[in-house]
DNA sequence: TCTGGGGTCCTAGGACCC
DNA sequence: TCTGGGGTCCTAGGACCC
């Protein structure tokens, strides 16, 4: 018996997020937008229909915008990130072995079954998550994962399959790889379609008809997978244990441009404490830091620089980690730019095992408790309450521009929403 | 005119994903 | 004037070793 993966996949998500707490914009044109306000990363039906594309710079579609009465949000991670877990939670109350792959998709691994009626399956688990958490959801199913992708995307697309697809022992699969562009295939990005497109390959169909050997050759061994898996050969397995990551990045672009050594300082500690807590959350520690700042891509003056140190010990203390990154900042600073973007990354990150320097000694003890009160207390009054070495000025140039971003509603206790039942 | 063979590790860059 | 952020994996090439 074949194993079959389900990927289930919330639909414009965080515009059915928003709209969860604004359920009067629902059936109207609705658009998020990236940090800063930047780009527009998630669209309504609606928003699609008017021919607002994916990752559109804000300002190039304000007129249409404000013509079509498309309401805007700012992005709110906070939001997304809690609605997020509870869908994850709903669909490991099933039977099937969940991988959260992205903050709104997870794939499942059904348990194998001869009786068993997927599309029923399918279909309630897609009720449950509407009913508990208020997000609606789009279910594919197959025997690989890129199949599920594909089935995924005929359920969202095709109004008679009413949010599922199953592809599994499906006769028309072939009739359906068909009609799909190669570039809609997972894996399959814009460099590789121009090579497949040169070689007459244009539909998934063809993709999965093509000759293995000069895909092995020219998309790698990830291209030949993506083959295998259209041929119905799973190669990308489940992975329902979250691994250990190998690298964390904390980077914004500023709201402003920056120019001054001391708002740079400010900008890369408080990048390095929000890294850091991301460690500590995940119990890890990391060994290498590396700090980078740049103007803007096409400034007149460009200067884009990094610098990395590898710690005497892997650390998640917020203090080591903000020494190491300020001496990084200080040897990369050059007066006279003006900076558009910085961040922090880690890497060499080690769970439990530590490799000590032979003249160090590991973090101490009253480190770790500190920084355990530290993350208490943040997590119980909000990000920042405590923080490090901040001046608190008034003037944060670096600070995001968010002007339209819509409340904590699910996890700040003052931002709750309230209901009227006077009606009054 | 002539200059070995085999291996590991690390890094930068490319490509892709959501 | 204004274009996000956070990841993973693969490969080629350099450095180094015996």
């Amino acid at each position: 018996m074949k194993k079959v993966f389900a990927l289930v996949d919330c639909n414009n998500f965080y515009v059915s997020c928003e709209r969860l707490f604004r359920p009067e914009l629902n059936g109207k044109p609705v658009v998020v937008l990236s940090n800063n306000d930047g780009c527009i990363v998630a669209r309504s039906n609606e928003a699609k229909a008017l021919g607002i594309p994916m990752g559109a710079p804000l300002f190039q579609y304000k007129a249409l915008i404000a013509r079509h009465n498309v309401q805007v949000f700012s992005s709110n991670y906070a939001l997304y990130g809690d609605l997020s877990c509870r869908v994850m939670d709903v669909l490991r109350q099933t039977e099937a072995d969940v991988e959260v792959y992205s903050i709104d998709e997870a794939f499942l691994s059904l348990p194998v079954n001869k009786n068993w009626d997927r599309d029923r399956y399918a279909a309630e688990l897609k009720e449950r998550v509407r009913k508990h958490v208020g997000i609606p959801v789009s279910i594919g199913i197959a025997t690989t994962k890129t199949l599920a992708k594909i089935a995924n995307r005929i359920a969202k697309k095709d109004t008679r399959a009413q949010g599922v697809f199953d592809l599994v022992d499906n006769s028309q699969t072939d009739n359906i790889l068909g009609k799909i562009k190669v570039n809609d295939v997972w894996g399959v990005g814009s460099r590789s379609t121009e090579k497949l497109n040169r070689r007459g390959i244009y539909t998934a169909l063809d993709l999965k008809r093509a000759d293995q050997t000069w895909i092995r050759k020219t998309l790698t061994v990830v291209g030949s997978r993506t083959v295998m898996e259209l041929n119905d050969i799973p190669c990308i397995a489940l992975q329902n244990a979250p691994a250990c990551p190998k690298s964390i990045v904390t980077s914004r672009t500023f709201g402003q441009s920056v120019t001054d050594i001391d708002h740079l300082r400010e900008a890369v500690i408080s990048y390095t404490s929000i890294a850091a807590e991301k460690l500590r959350k995940q119990g890890v520690e990391a060994e290498t830091l590396n700090v980078f700042i740049t103007t803007g891509l096409f400034a007149q003056q460009y200067y884009s620089n990094n610098q990395t140190i590898t710690l005497a010990r892997p650390t998640s203390s917020t203090p080591e980690l903000i020494n190491a990154a300020l001496h990084c900042l200080k040897s990369l600073y050059r007066p006279g730019y003006r900076y558009r973007k910085g961040g922090i990354m880690l890497t060499g990150i080690v769970k439990g095992y530590k490799q000590l320097d032979l003249f160090s000694l590991a973090t101490s003890k009253e480190d770790k408790v500190l920084m355990a009160g530290l993350d208490m207390i943040n997590k119980k009054w909000g990000r920042n309450t405590i923080q490090y070495g901040m001046t608190k000025a008034a003037n944060k140039p670096w600070a995001m521009q968010q002007s339209q971003k819509s409340p904590a509603y699910t996890t700040k206790w003052q931002e709750l929403p309230v209901i009227n039942s006077t009606g009054s």
